[in-house]
DNA sequence: TAGATTGTTAATCGATTAACAATC
DNA sequence: TAGATTGTTAATCGATTAACAATC
């Protein structure tokens, strides 16, 4: 069952479906129709079946989902059973702001580092995180079993930041900053563009 | 044309064109045709412009389109012509990267007031703006004009936070809370979600 | 005018939803 | 067993792409 062809849409599904099963989990909610979760998340029934089912059969007819057993399958499918040894490009606003946010380490990535080409902030430590210089990233990665880099430079710089990335076999990048990276298939590239995002929202305000 | 049915994958879409067009400016390129910039943002030439067509017919026949006049037809239909006052709420990592970030004042986004409940942080100032007690929302939406809030609070007080924006007619709520929040539709609503964004870049290092 | 390229209609493709047989 | 609900096929819907007449 594992290899049906999985959508786009269908990925960027899969984590909201794990943010609400972790929620009934926490709830003590045992087991779960796809009509009743289907009404929770204001998706349709059907659908949720076909997107679990493109990673296996997770239900049982006539009873439903388990919940906490659906929640570690959707987990396992997300690679949140993994450890992940992470780099931080960047110690600006953002850079700072990911450095410092906790859930991470709970939920297994490890920044070991943050990298910045500011002569001021190489050498200090951004929540108990060293601050290294830009030129040693490739070396870092190396000799620390980087699998993970959070870009969150400037737009101009971050395409050279990628290259130098994908040159030492990254194996995902999630990118902060306002471009597009050329980057190949070989490496995952995620997008955060976050003043597209709020370019959306002034939007919506102006044609509500 | 302007009341043409604009669905959110083109809505989605606008902001790239947006980014591309400032980068095409910059450069000085005066005119480009949908296939040229199909080939530079590797869309489908015949989606450019349909997508365009949506808010009117900004092109010439036998010519292309005139990028300066393009750039700023887009950041019209974008809102980006207008001025927003802005509150933030939740002075934590998220919140202050948000306030620290210089490029919003160029876009017109004035951030008047962060909001938090935390005592100690209450009447510091981040990035030269006042940290205020968040007891406070309602008065000072009603006294600054304030048109957009930036949720930032953690997951459990998000949707207090926006029931309280709601009441006080908020225009738009950009929310960085891992939370699904219910609105009404007279609100818009733009959501960050950056683990749902992060897990489908852990999914894609496992299944690529 | 001839050539180029838009704006728009028609064809295709893919994703969502409905329906129902399989089965717990 | 009867009832409920899945897993999956078939129908529908909407978005993307191709084609081409309109027109600069």
């Amino acid at each position: 069952m594992q290899n049906k062809y999985v959508s786009e849409a269908v990925i960027r599904r899969l984590p909201k479906y794990y943010r609400k099963l972790q929620e009934l989990s926490q709830k003590g909610v045992e087991s779960i129709s796809s009509q009743a979760l289907s009404e929770e998340m204001d998706l349709n029934a059907s659908q949720i079946r076909r997107d679990f089912n493109c990673f296996g059969g997770f239900g049982q007819q006539g009873y439903g989902y388990q919940v906490e057993r659906l929640k570690n399958k959707l987990g396992e499918i997300l690679g949140l059973d993994k450890q992940y040894n992470v780099i931080i490009i960047g110690a600006g606003n953002i850079g700072r702001a990911l450095a410092g946010y906790s859930g991470f380490k709970a939920q297994r990535f490890n920044i070991l580092g943050i990298f910045d080409t500011d002569k001021d902030s190489i050498g200090t430590k951004i929540n108990g995180i060293d601050v290294y210089d830009a030129d040693n990233i490739s070396s870092f990665i190396k000799q620390n079993n980087i699998s993970m880099a959070f870009i969150c430079t400037p737009a101009s710089s971050a395409q050279k930041v990628c290259d130098i990335l994908v040159e030492n076999n990254i194996k995902g990048i999630w990118n902060f900053a306002p471009a597009d990276l050329n980057c190949p298939d070989s490496v995952s590239l995620e997008n955060v563009h976050l003043s597209d995002s709020l370019f959306v929202l002034t939007y919506r305000i102006n044609n509500n």
